[in-house]
DNA sequence: GGGCTGAATTAGACGAAGTCCAGGGTTTGT
DNA sequence: ACAAACCCTGGACTTCGTCTAATTCAGCCC
């Protein structure tokens, strides 16, 4: 989606446009995910964004990705068990899963139909369905 | 499924017909996951265990949740940023998630259908296909 | 029974992801 | 300029899970 080089001021249009205040910071952090366009960990992007020189603090990292969550900038991935992967791409999608690799990939919702979904349990409505294909490297 | 008292015997057998040594402990462990049939995460297993008086240790409980995974006897559910849970049903079905409560709810896979999947990653085989509703309490 | 041997269990140290807090800095509004 | 609100930070802390070296156990043979 994002190629060529994306502004600090694209960046920090966008979290405006989210109601986010933009900070130094925020703004690093929001252009390692949007750059890339890829999935990334809160120590890979604690990482990246303090790649050149030192600037943001590993306590920062983990509260923007928690405010840009809730803001829905981004979405959250719970598939590794050892860490949470964070999603610049919020549109609907899924997800393959290579369990030997760990590479994620994403499949675009478009085409995508469920059906025979048993009805929902009492007193709930429902947030979103996601699909996790797992897969692993031929033979 | 498994409703009134599981003997100790025949957790043994369930264990035996997977290539497992029914030792205490393993017994112990498995009884805990059949004899509820829920969905549950390790430290609530050891408390399980051990509630009456100590006699698993929290290494025992893991390596066992894992030599009972690669048996396939049990299922592992990545969905709680948190904690891995444990699934004592290996047959084909899904899972709604209520992401206020944690409540897991099992969907049979009976009717389910997925179509519009795009092709599988070059190289890469499926190995299965995983399908989380996220619920969230009404209102 | 009494040893022998590989498998199973264990306590506790360790590692890694994520949270929390109190202090200090920066922005905003008037 | 001043205060209030907001933001960032180091580092302590918690929690889940792993690892290791030492012990115990189970099955087997005599
Ligand atoms: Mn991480
Ligand atoms: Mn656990
Ligand atoms: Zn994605
Ligand atoms: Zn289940």
């Amino acid at each position: 989606m994002n190629r060529q080089a994306l502004s600090r001021e694209k960046v920090a249009g966008l979290l405006r446009q989210h109601g986010i205040t933009p900070t130094h910071q925020r703004i690093e952090i929001a252009h390692a995910l949007f750059e890339r366009g890829e999935h990334l960990s809160a120590d890979r992007i604690l990482a990246l964004v303090n790649a050149r020189h030192a600037e943001t603090s590993k306590a920062t990292v983990y509260n923007t990705l928690k405010l840009f969550l809730k803001k829905k900038l981004i979405r959250e991935l719970i598939i590794d068990p050892a860490k949470v992967v964070y999603d610049p791409n919020t549109a609907a999608h899924h997800h393959f899963y290579d369990v030997v690799t760990g590479k994620l990939t994403d499949v675009p919702a478009d085409d995508i139909r469920v059906s025979g979904l048993p009805p929902l349990p009492k007193g709930t409505v429902a947030e979103g369905v996601d699909i996790i294909i797992r897969t692993r490297p031929q033979s």
